[in-house]
DNA sequence: GTGAAAGCGCTAACAC
DNA sequence: GTGTTAGCGCTTTCAC
């Protein structure tokens, strides 16, 4: 490996001329600048990035952790924040599980996107304590240099909700995610408050866990109810597929017998038949959003919360 | 933010001492480790990487550059890396476009694997002479520090086109992606092979990108043509998926007046109507050959470069 | 068992 | 315009 000691050696000057010209600082003139630069090139020198790190205390670096690179919802959002931070010469990087925790811990990144239940509140506060700007896209959390950015569930729910009961819906039922999470409590909540404001009770609550196996796992109990809902809920749309899917193998029909919606609006939702009624997100403009939030966060703004709004996307499914 | 030389301070000892202690030397006592632990702790120490990097010149961290966060293969294929490298203590990090650019350049990584055909070979030769171990899986290409581990593309198109064959196709198409790259080249390969064998030749070309929208754009052409093929065989399944929507729609019926197939077999292939037939590729297990691999590489190892195999799925596309 | 000190590869203040 | 040098925060050799 080449260093910047190499290279100096190899111009016959000083280290902080290479480092200078290479930084096309203005004292050094062009003609020696593209001299040096010409000789790094041929003797392949690269900078340290760690070198690099040590000295200006920053990285240059932005982390998304996010909680598996499984999902179907992430992939828009990533391209979206990576979109906007690449327009200013920020580098992004994902990571998930025990590979966010080192990241987050190294201080590999000057700034962190978050969007992974995995990841403790106490760790990020921890955390936010010598770590800057921070935004969490998955619950609400908040103290100087933290902010979030969330989807707002509890509006589009009951958005939702209203239009399930303008179309006559009386026994409705809630299928829970993961229970404890900010999206699955602000989405329930907003079912509620729909319901309330309309003398109504949730008919029967699910729960699963945001997987569309566990969809497949309700949807089995459900086939054995006496009294069934009339109208399912979902926490989101694996969920919602992974019952359709049993419910029509056990010729419940769909939306004739039962109705059902989910969340999130994934690819596939309009493809399943019958296609599934949904929120919509559009995660590469809200990605974008959150991008420059940072990068406004990183140069010192003070950034309120914000909610991303949801459309309902309303198909065949009820 | 606290520094090494932050605890000495407070525990009273020197850094080397708390260097020691921190990284559990046996040297020290483990009265005296789990005391300079406890304050580090509180006054919220944590290592920098860029120092520790910059020492020990080494990352402990893999990245994995990949074209899109887009697409739908990758998502298992990274599941799977991360499960792998995470066993072993290895930080995995994912980047894409001038992001994975910078993180090579910078060494930022130990190791890399690649799978972008944005990234040049030059650039990888390139890279190679200063930076370990390399994979690519897009490509063949090869030297001491680049192995590559790709799908086997060419087998699996033949065992496909062989079994088209035996159905009583006559008139073939391939619809091609991106032109020049490796996955390209090598499926288009495998067909002729077949075609050979039984002393046909192709019976048209189209030529996609790999896109859904681009499979959209073929079909339209394919619906004026006079003279059609009996069988589209498609690059990758988005494309295949793109075609049939539009074909359905102009009242071609799939499989009765055109057989169609793909490659990948995504999550949405099953679901549509017909199930597309492809080549499935278990990316999970997949990714964790290709972690284990590197892992070896990263010990000093020699390994060959290696061809994963696909195995066919036949529904109802043809 | 503990500490002093060198040095990893850079940047940037300062001197000339 | 160019060079000298301190120092970023660690690890590790060498003394004691």
């Amino acid at each position: 490996m080449a260093t910047i000691k190499d290279v100096a050696k190899a111009a016959g000057c000083s280290i902080s001329t290479v480092s200078y010209a290479l930084n096309n600082d203005k004292r050094i003139p062009e003609v020696t600048a593209n001299r040096i630069k010409k000789i790094a090139d041929e003797i392949n020198y690269l900078p340290s990035a760690a070198a690099r790190n040590l000295k200006k205390q920053n990285t240059n670096t932005i982390l998304v952790a996010i909680s598996n690179f499984g999902g179907p919802v992430y992939n828009e959002l990533l391209d979206g924040i990576h979109n906007e931070l690449a327009k200013h010469e920020y580098t992004m990087v994902v990571s998930t599980g025990a590979s966010s925790d080192n990241m987050l811990k190294q201080r590999t990144a000057d700034g962190a996107i978050i969007s992974d239940i995995n990841i403790s509140d106490k760790f990020l506060r921890q955390l936010s304590k010598n770590f800057k700007p921070i935004i969490v896209l998955d619950r609400s959390l908040n103290n100087q240099n933290i902010n979030n950015m969330t989807i707002d569930n509890l509006k589009a729910m009951y958005l939702l909700t209203q239009d399930v009961l303008s179309k006559g819906y009386k026994k409705i039922a809630y299928v829970h995610g993961v229970k404890d999470t900010y999206d699955n409590k602000t989405r329930f909540s907003g079912i509620q408050k729909a319901l309330r404001e309309n003398n109504l009770e949730i008919f029967k609550e699910y729960f699963g866990n945001f997987t569309k196996d566990s969809g497949k796992e309700i949807a089995s109990k459900i086939i054995e109810e006496s009294i069934k809902p009339d109208m399912l809920i979902c926490g989101n749309d694996e969920m919602a597929l992974g019952i359709m899917e049993v419910l029509q193998e056990n010729n419940i029909k769909i939306p004739e017998n039962m109705g059902i919606s989910g969340f999130d609006d994934i690819q596939l939702s309009s493809y399943f038949t019958p296609k599934l009624s949904s929120i919509k997100i559009n995660h590469f403009e809200w990605g974008q959003k959150i991008a420059k939030t940072l990068l406004r966060l990183l140069k010192g703004a003070t950034e309120k919360s914000t909610k991303e709004l949801g459309t309902l996307i309303i198909r065949e499914s009820y």
